[in-house]
Parts: C-alpha cells; structure tokens; sequence
DNA sequence: TGCATCATGTAATCAGTTACATGATTTT
DNA sequence: AAAATCATGTAACTGATTACATGATGCA
C-alpha cells in the first residue's frame, strides 16, 4: 500500500493534520496519488499505533484543535525500506477507453460530448501544473548544489506534464475518430 | 465499477469463459484495464445472477469444461446506460511518483536500477503494442463504410502507444536528474 | 440566514489482492 | 519426472468509496 507512503514522504516534506494532507493530496501530492480525508484519517490513525507518526495537539483561537502529525525515526525507517525494494509498474485503470470501445455496441456519437468534457478537464489540469511549475520551479537557483528535493519534485511535476499534454493529443485523436465515424 | 463494463464489452466483442476472459485481460484488454482471474470469476458470477450475462456449458474433449458467457439484452442495456452517464477523469494512482519524491529522503542514487527497471518493463511493453498495431490494424482495408469496432479499438491502442512513449520519455528524464543529483 | 472553510471522525459497503485448493492434459 | 496450460473456484484480508454526523467561525 503505497498511501502510507504517500503520507510519509507528505508528512517529511512539512509535517501537517489529516486535513491538509487532504488539501494536498487535491493538490501536489493528488499529481500521482489520489486520497480522500476518510481514508487519510483512517491511515494516519494506524499509521500513529504503529510508531511511525508522532501526534501533537495544536489548539487553535477561533478554530477547532488540529492533530499535527510528524515522522517517527520508525517512520522514516520504513520509508526508507520501502524505497529499496522493487515495486511493480502501476496497472492501468482507463475507465474511458472501456467506454470507447463500449461505443462500438452503441451511438460512437454520443460519446463526443463526453471525450470533449475529458479534453476540458485535462487541460484545465495542465494549465494548473504550468502555473504551479512557473510559480515553484523557475528564476535564480540558489547557489551552491542542487536541491535534490526540490529537483525530485520538479520531476515529477514535469511527468504530470507530460501525461497531460499526452491525453489532450490523444483525446483529440478520439474525437477526430468519433467524427469520422459519424459523418463520414 | 467499471470492470463489469469492461468484461461486458470484452463478451460482446467475442464471447467467453472466465478463463479466456482473464487472458484477455493479459493481454489486449488490460492495456486499459486489469483484473485477475478470481475477480473476474467472481463478477460473472454476480453478473449472471443479475440476468446480465447467459452461461453455457461447453464440454470439451481432452479438457475441463468450461463455461461460456455471453451478453443478454438486459447486460446490453446496461452497457448502453452507463454509456451515457458521464464518467469522471481517473485518478492517478503513480507509486514511482511516490518514491521518486521520497527518495529526496534517502539516497536519490539507489532508485536509478529501479528507474531503470520501469524502463526496460516499459520499452517492452511499447514494443508489442506495436507489434499488436501492425498485426491488426494494417494492411488494406476492407472496402465500404469503416468498421466502427475495429476503429475504435485502434484509437485505444494508439492511446496505450502514446503513454508508453510518453512513459519512456519521462522516465529518461527521470535517470538524468537522478545522475545530475548523484555526480554534479 | 445561509453557505464556505476548518477540523475530525464512524459505519456500511464495495472493489481488489493474496493465498489456498483441485485436477486433467500436454509439453519439456 | 516436472512444469506449463486449461479450467474453476473459496476464504481471508486489505484498500477505497459513499454516506452520515458534528460543530465552530467567518463572510456575503
């Protein structure tokens, strides 16, 4: 399970509660990996009986108490151990090309509208991953060696990139297909 | 769920047993979607209690008998219904990602034999997709008005083309940052 | 007054994985 | 003799989603 891990590596960068790590599996971390609050504070819950995160309680004026969450020298162990062992490459769960070859055995036109909704979402996305790389990952680099968290960081935002860019060709391609399809 | 919609459209293509299903999973199928034997046995189950699905029991010489699935109209219907229902976007479920930020934690060096292993997985993954392409969808084609399934089927594929290209582009980024990291 | 944000959780359910189990035939 | 292929399944568990629940503050 590769949340726990999510969390971890979340949690080093900036320790934080269940609810900004909520925000920001919407955000940078939900890039390459998706998490609902339920699950969040449900893992982290395990993830504190186990020794690998320590709680701090943090009252707030004019807000409820947060629960701070942060590393355990455990914590970090295991992350590391994980790191080393060999993972196997993510299997693909493409809801949209079950529906396109769905559409075979039903109107390919009525599809079109849907692939176009697709295109607007992803390239919303993309536009949001551009400004967030000109926003944090452009301008003088400090001197002195590379930030190799800040580098790993920029790498992975440019994977983002590039499967966006990849998805909007490729949606593009459905639609002129559905098209040809339709009125030949 | 998409898997029973996966598994509707895979029998309406060409009827089945769960057997054949689960390889065609391995294969063509599961460059979009991925599902294993148990599972699969256990969904047509469920599937033909609904009335979605009809069984026959084919004897076979030499081998176990095997049951074949194929799609009732009620299956179809509810095929076409979540066609026409829209779908949101898939979440990302990226666990290189994970670790590749992770690892500013670690030593960025020890990833490169994993990086690299994704790699290799990847370009073999490419290759026979193209292999795939090449075998099905050249040649001449036959003459008349196109053929919508095969049509369709072919854009899938090309979408399995471009991120395994989009994949291996990217994971070569990925090995030079980490050497950027490693020897300045 | 009503909605959005901050903050945490439980309960029920569904989906998916891993491990175990059986048994014949064909290939090496 | 051993391994691979064909064929079907059960059981236990883990992971993920959906729905429900609470309660304060601040803004329009």
């Amino acid at each position: 399970m590769a949340l726990e891990h999510a969390i971890l590596v979340s949690l080093l960068e900036q320790p934080g509660s269940g609810y900004e790590l909520a925000r920001r599996f919407e955000r940078s971390i939900g890039y390459f990996w998706t998490a609902t609050h339920q699950q969040i504070y449900r893992v982290l819950s395990r993830m504190e009986a186990d020794g690998r995160l320590d709680v701090r309680e943090v009252p707030q004026r004019a807000r409820p108490d947060k629960k701070e969450y942060s590393v355990t020298e455990a914590g970090r162990a295991a992350l590391a151990g994980w790191l080393h062992e060999p993972i196997q490459s993510d299997s693909v769960r493409h809801e949209l090309a079950v529906k396109i070859r769905g559409a075979a055995f039903d109107d390919p036109a009525a599809l079109i509208r849907e692939v176009e909704r697709h295109h607007r979402t992803h390239a919303d996305r993309l536009a949001h991953y551009l400004a967030g790389e000109v926003r944090d990952f452009t301008g003088p680099q400090a001197p002195g060696p590379p930030d190799a968290g800040q580098e790993l960081q920029h790498v992975v935002l440019r994977g983002g990139i590039a499967y966006e860019r990849m998805q909007l060709a490729w949606l593009e391609d459905v639609l002129a297909t559905l098209h040809r399809l339709t009125a030949p």
